[in-house]
DNA sequence: ATAAAATGTAGACTTTTGTCATTGCATATT
DNA sequence: AATATGCAATGACAAAAGTCTACATTTTAT
């Protein structure tokens, strides 16, 4: 499992990092069934996730508990709540597992001590944040113009592997439409 | 103008930073009228704006060329498209003054030498990087699931000024909704 | 100061989206 | 196996949002 990390770190990073797999250890493996929550909104987000198998749902509860989908995660990729990780404050949003998954979780400690031990690890840091940042940009811009069946067709075009994989209720809270409506249009297209 | 500049990182980063001055004397100083570009999408954002005076629009053009509204900016903040700044990438916001404005501008180079010299200036990238991201999340997660009158009373609330400060127009394309209905709304309410 | 351009409002109408109730299906639970 | 639970699809209807036109007003440019 931790050869996916180990990947994802080295074509990020190159090879030529001299203690990648002291790196290596200083992640916990973890097995989480489905809807578990990883981070809860007003806790504290103590780790930062990679993902190598599953699936995470990031999202806001509003005053009626009905859900807001920021992101939907796939392996390969990290997940955590940034901006608390990175001051302590309270989490804004939950993260929840949306299937059964296989993580590397870090603590923030062990993290601090990985940027000292390897100066280059203090940009991975930075690029999770930029990229982070990038595809909240992209959201914005993409979504808060389109009508329902625009934002439908983006999920076809760029993300379509989640319309099999994730349940219909979980898209529709991602696009920010009625998961009726999100129905009804499937339909037609 | 340099010393609203002044006041802004003192209160960030404390009174006690030793070549102030000098660091100050890195921006250029810049008057500019309104509806001028100071980035468009596609060529590289070459710097990072303090807004001194005046007020920003960032924003995306669609393929009908309608405006998307990211955000409006005003006096005492940062400005710039972060990720075309840092990668030297193309842009993919525009960036256009709705107002004249008093900007302060820092180029890369001079950034870089900046943060050579006062190692506490690495820590501005990093905070405009992280209140940028923070802006991004917070808009997506209150923005998705919000009708258009939910959308104006946000604003009445959280940015009442401009409501009189900028067009109708531009407030409904930074809202998501067409004009027609924010002048509606508005006058529901 | 004046003409030109852009903006804001309003009404009538169309389209889109949301809500609710119903049904069937699949998946857990006991 | 029987029951409960959650999810997806659909029809009927209500509500919201978008479009288009017209007109008044304000702002901008000359």
């Amino acid at each position: 499992m931790i050869d996916i990390l180990r990947q994802h770190i080295i074509g990020r990073l190159g090879n030529d990092i001299d203690n990648l797999e002291t790196v290596l250890n200083y992640f916990k493996p973890l097995s989480v069934d489905r809807n578990q929550y990883l981070v809860k909104q007003g806790e504290v987000c103590k780790y930062v996730y990679f993902i190598a198998k599953g699936c995470l749902q990031v999202f806001v509860y509003d005053n009626e508990m009905n859900e807001t989908t920021r992101d939907i995660v796939t392996e390969g990729t990290w997940c955590s709540e940034l901006l608390s990780f990175g001051s302590g404050k309270p989490a804004t949003e939950n993260i929840r597992t949306v299937e059964p998954c296989e993580l590397l979780a870090i603590d923030k400690q062990s993290f601090q001590m990985m940027v000292e031990t390897i100066p280059q690890f203090d940009k991975v840091y930075k690029q999770i944040l930029e990229t982070s940042y990038a595809n909240s940009v992209y959201r914005i811009n993409t979504f808060v113009a389109l009508s329902a069946l625009e934002r439908v067709k983006w999920l076809m075009e760029f993300r379509p592997k989640l319309m099999t994989r994730v349940s219909s209720k979980l898209i529709a809270s991602y696009l920010g439409i009625n998961k009726d409506v999100f129905s009804r249009l499937k339909a037609k297209l």
